[in-house]
DNA sequence: ATGAAAGCGCTAACAT
DNA sequence: ATGTTAGCGCTTTCAT
């Protein structure tokens, strides 16, 4: 049961006098400092608990100059936030991460210059240990600004390699590519599609490049009128999809770059009156809830959304704790489903 | 231009001295006191433009034991946040409102108990001036407990009346629920059925007393063998739906309480070989971005939901300066495409 | 209108 | 192993 109402919250002077030692022993017991007697360690304890003792993280933050925060910053529009579930299983998995070392999480969506500059300021002013970037597109310099902030920065994904290259977690998006075009080929498929996605994202230029590694190296030709860019969402799905049926081209499967996209794809299809998988096989990419709920189901690769949230608050913490941290590419898996 | 490297970052006395003042006169200057001439006004902001300053929040919250942080609580699984876009409407709203106060939105997901205790703590700790709170099941004696400890606390939707009242944000479920019947009966419905939401959220029963109060108004009846409890999930959806057209039960137009609901029910019907809306209309509630690429486009009822955040934030700003905050109910509106 | 000074609650040398 | 003592950077009386 926690108690203290606020304005009379116990400080660390209390727990101290309470247990009979000095602040200075107090605050040792309470942050893990060997140094002490388990006399006084009990005694401390004791009597934090007693008061249901809670330290003051400003007062703390303060004399550490750490804030204990971690910012998850989507540098996308709220609405591509909003209607792609992708950013909600990271930061879940962020979240989780955060709490179990105590950390706090910011949530930030960065979408106009303004919302920009405050970030940058932000972190200027030492609000945060760390900060992982989500969706970052091209070069965007926001996290090389934030970084020479003094601000350990974590990326989502692998950054274009033309760029001072930040510790990142990466789903692996190029073996992604692959399985998607084996599932296609294994249903037969000779002549695929895919829907890409932002051109200026090195998950559109890795899942791709995958997928057409192996359609190549299984002898299978991908032409141009068969590539189209899409935008990750289920509109854009929708409207290339039927671009891509209204171009002549004959085809027989489709990787979507991502989830949504797969959805409106299907949607073309259907209207189309093509069956999938029997006409279009369709593979998706994500594996976010409305993958299983699709129809039909969708094949898809799944990427360990929880996971990648997880790993980036850790390295994070790693590295405001002073630490290294290496890049980690996470593994994916095909998950066959009907359409494909 | 942010420039300070962090461990050089300048302090208010920096500032101060740079412009000629104290640091009293330049830490009134700003906060925005009255109570200063111009010239030093000038001077101090000059000054701190040309450094760059960005006070630290730290020491302001020790100063003023406020933290200018504001936390989102969803009270449910990882996985229902995952799924359900509504969350992330209500969270991009309440960031923006954040940031133009200036304030941070710390984002905390509980499931666990541990996760309650730990925001217990947190909150007692003096971390967050208010938290909000999502997803509140029956009689969660959470917000209660997080108010008792001098936090200021804000429902999304209406709180059960039985219990000490918070002040709340809710959409009107109640004409939502009517507007739902209305499009419902608009297409000829008859024999109309629901599939509500969870039986301990008061969201399900304003939404079903008004569609209810409708249909008796107009004098359409709806037995309980047309009443299912749903989740709130697509899945869902789909199973209740089925266990409805299983049931012998014949129908012609489904309430569904939220949009996933409605797409699994989407699903259960397209497979049982029914049209919609021709065979049986179907309305959902929110207006996710799902609705619109649901097949075939979802008529809904829309809640603001970047609304709902906004105000809460708003609200609870004001809460923590010492003022009142009243409940309001935001308007819905139905969303008619094809589903109904 | 402005400055001096006290203090918010904690950590981290430095002594002992 | 423990206590003493400075701060961390800001706000806010209280004087002037």
């Amino acid at each position: 049961m926690v108690t203290p109402l606020r304005d009379t919250a116990p400080t660390l002077d209390t727990v101290a006098e309470r247990a009979g030692v000095s602040r200075a022993t107090a605050s040792r017991v309470l942050s893990g400092d060997p140094r002490v007697s388990d006399r006084a360690r009990e005694a401390v304890r004791a009597a934090a608990a007693e008061l249901s003792y809670v330290p003051r993280q400003a007062a703390r933050s303060l004399a550490t100059s750490r804030s204990d925060a971690l910012a998850f910053v989507v540098a996308e529009s709220g609405e591509k936030f909003f209607a792609d579930p992708f950013f909600a299983g990271v930061l879940r998995g962020a979240q989780v991460a955060a709490a179990e070392r105590r950390r706090q999480l910011l949530f930030v969506v960065v979408s106009s210059d303004d919302d920009r500059a405050r970030l940058e300021e932000y972190a200027a002013g030492g609000h945060v240990d760390g900060a992982m970037f989500l969706s970052v597109h091209g070069d965007d310099p926001l996290p090389g600004r934030v970084n020479r902030l003094g601000v350990p920065v974590v990326l989502a994904g692998r950054p274009p390699s033309r760029r001072a290259s930040f510790p990142f977690v990466s789903p692996d998006n190029f073996t992604g590519g692959r399985l998607a075009a084996q599932a296609l080929l294994a249903r037969g498929c000779r002549r695929p599609a895919t829907i890409t996605g932002p051109r200026d994202m090195t998950a559109t230029s890795d899942r791709f490049g995958g997928f057409q590694a192996e359609l190549t190296e299984q002898g299978v030709e991908l032409p141009d009128a068969r590539v189209v860019e899409g935008d990750f969402t289920i509109g854009g799905g929708y409207r290339t999809m039927r671009q891509l049926l209204g171009s002549g081209e004959e085809l027989d499967g489709l990787f979507a770059a991502n989830d949504l996209t797969a959805v409106g794809a299907l949607r073309a299809l259907r209207e189309r009156g093509l069956r999938v998988p029997e006409d279009v096989a369709v593979v998706g990419f994500d594996d976010v809830p409305i993958a299983v709920d699709a129809d039909p189901p969708l094949t898809t690769v799944r990427q360990p959304l929880e996971a990648m949230g997880r790993q980036m608050a850790r390295m994070l913490i790693d590295l405001a704790d002073g630490g290294q941290a290496t890049s980690v590419t996470l593994d994916v898996a095909l998950v066959p489903r009907d359409s494909a």
